[in-house]
DNA sequence: CTCCATTGACCGACCGGTCGGTCAATGCTA
DNA sequence: TAGCATTGACCGACCGGTCGGTCAATGGAG
């Protein structure tokens, strides 16, 4: 069975998205990158915008199951919390484009369809925050764990600024690294590996 | 004294950048933001993408400019760090749109102009590698600063997405989570203040 | 003080080209 | 032949950028 031309549009347009830009993706362009005509990428598609829904969409809905998924293993409050992070880590891995048009372009979205996007994220955050406040018990707050949610997500997300899947450091390993830290600080991290001469220049880009 | 005309332009640039990303942005919306004439724009920026490069070069020399200005102050390794971190964090807190702007749009500057841009990122990782490894001797190897680096870049920088000026929580307040957490981890972060009901509704956006 | 050359701020109208989107027609397959 | 996949030709709107030109301020020469 091969897999339906729309979602082929999809992969395409997700890639194409994170590199230009929604606004600067042009139609044709995309077409083009699909091996395809513009028409036909209009007959799967309503217009622009519902290419872009679609994508966010789906993948929230990912990232919302991500979750559901761990919860259903029924672990301990603090192996809760790790897995969660793990599992999330092994996702971006091959979700770097989707991500970033997620966190870029969900803003282009006609109103009523991007609450359906930010409703989703709500419930990815409170994943999150429910996990950290489990994890921590009566040591922390509940007020605390929403903006230490914030925190873990930073670290998370971050990735997709300077981590590359192939790179020296895997996405497997920097989870590891959240973990050392949310669990001990800086001075917890990881042990460090051998690091091949010249893999600082892998790690470049942030501010 | 009035502020030059160029510099209002660069001011409403940024924010309009960042409200509709470099390429949706119109220089007629722009010229209509700034109440003058599409051609006064092109008087002072002789295209879009020189705007875009005075805008992020300015910003990233002010970065720069901030850790030298730490550095001269000669504190104690650890000490210099949460410096570090707290200027940032107070920076951050006007240069919102400025940022944005940097992280999504410095990819359409020309190779030559963004190497520019990408170089000044570098000091700036670098300063914060250089404090992290001073402030942890040798209890962290030389190569596990980088990737620490990253995290505190991913608690800070993640701030754009979800925490604004004016919001419950302020700048100065977050520094000290971040400077809590590399220290001791998520156990060790700041103790709650009172928090007001329906705050929690400002944090909402991440995935 | 008068005159005028020079300058920089500023504008409306316009250019070639590209955008998102449409549509009638043409395969191709069942 | 029915029906879906696919196309090239096409459209009005808008894009980044330029053009010819206006206007007030400045300043040096007489």
């Amino acid at each position: 069975m091969k897999p339906a031309q729309s979602e082929l549009i999809l992969e395409a347009a997700a890639r194409f998205f994170a590199e230009c830009g929604f606004p600067g993706a042009s139609m044709s362009d995309l077409a083009r990158h699909c091996g395809i005509s513009k028409a036909l990428v209009y007959h799967y598609y309503t217009n622009k915008e519902a290419l872009l829904f679609d994508m966010t969409e789906r993948y929230m809905a990912r990232l919302v199951d991500l979750c559901a998924e761990v919860e259903t293993r029924r672990l301990p409050p603090g192996e809760h919390l790790r897995a969660l992070i793990r599992a999330f880590l092994d996702e971006y891995q091959t979700s770097q484009s989707r991500h970033m048009v997620l966190t870029h372009d969900a803003k282009f979205l006609e109103p009523a369809r991007r609450k359906v996007i930010v409703s989703r994220q709500r419930q990815v955050i409170d994943a999150f925050r429910r996990a950290i406040a489990a994890a921590n018990g009566e040591r922390m707050s509940e007020a605390s764990a929403l903006p230490a949610a914030m925190l873990v997500f930073g670290m998370m997300n971050w990735t997709f600024t300077w981590l590359k899947p192939g790179g020296t450091m895997s996405y497997a390993e920097f989870a590891e690294w959240v973990i050392g830290m949310i669990e001990g600080g800086i001075g917890n991290l990881p042990p460090p590996r051998k690091v091949l001469p010249g893999a600082r220049r892998k790690i470049e880009r942030a501010g």
